[in-house]
DNA sequence: TTCGATACATACTTTTTGGTTAGTATTTGA
DNA sequence: TCAAATACTAACCAAAAAGTATGTATCGAA
């Protein structure tokens, strides 16, 4: 597996991309509560526990400019924004489903144990 | 979901879990080199471009203390340490490769824009 | 005229992750 | 006696990710 280049930016394998597109703490959780429905961006900082403003917003920006989720702002006051899903973004829950799933074991297993 | 906690620490969600187990740049490419054979460590190094001593010697304890990988070292010299999955790394080979996947998914669609 | 509601932004600090460079231990064989 | 081979370790630095705390814009209602 060679190098490649993805808008711009060299990357050593597959797996590096993926992690940077929806890897760290929050982007999953936060794709998460988005599958089977909108929500406003109050509604998630509620929904998803200790998440601050600061990384609710950069990671919901991250993902709109990496196309996984759709950001509708309506020009109400107060403000009102919805956050839904894309088509890429709806193809990647199955693979947070999985990851979930493995965590989940692992989880269970370490119970089992203790 | 609930916070837990596991050997110790609190995580927020199983998907953190899983990220500090496997996530990162290197430690999936070094399980999927093991995927069907033992490998020597210089072996590994040669095999996974860009990565430094450091950061092999790292992720290697890492997976050993977390129980993906074994480690088998002979005494001789000059030294021979060989390096094999245990059957939780065996476990989480079907995970790796859909993220491989739909990496390779991602690279696919952005060349054919391109 | 001020307040409340909402979705942010900004500045700053800390923590984590990764990269670079150099060095070490051991024994065999030249 | 010295070099070669292998699997590391240590010290240091840079960059990225995440956390904390505070501020802001807007407009309608009280």
């Amino acid at each position: 597996m060679p190098d490649f280049i993805f808008k711009g930016k060299v990357y050593y394998n597959p797996v590096q991309l993926v992690m940077e597109q929806i890897g760290g703490v929050w982007k999953m959780p936060i794709l998460w509560r988005l599958k089977d429905h909108t929500m406003r961006y109050g509604e998630l900082r509620n929904d998803i526990p200790h998440i601050s403003d600061k990384m609710l917003t950069t990671q919901l920006r991250e993902l709109e400019k990496d196309g996984y989720v759709h950001r509708q702002v309506y020009a109400v006051v107060p403000p009102k924004t919805e956050y839904s899903l894309t088509e890429r973004g709806r193809e990647v829950i199955p693979l947070i489903t999985q990851i979930r799933e493995y965590g989940s074991s692992l989880i269970e297993k370490e119970a089992q144990k203790a």
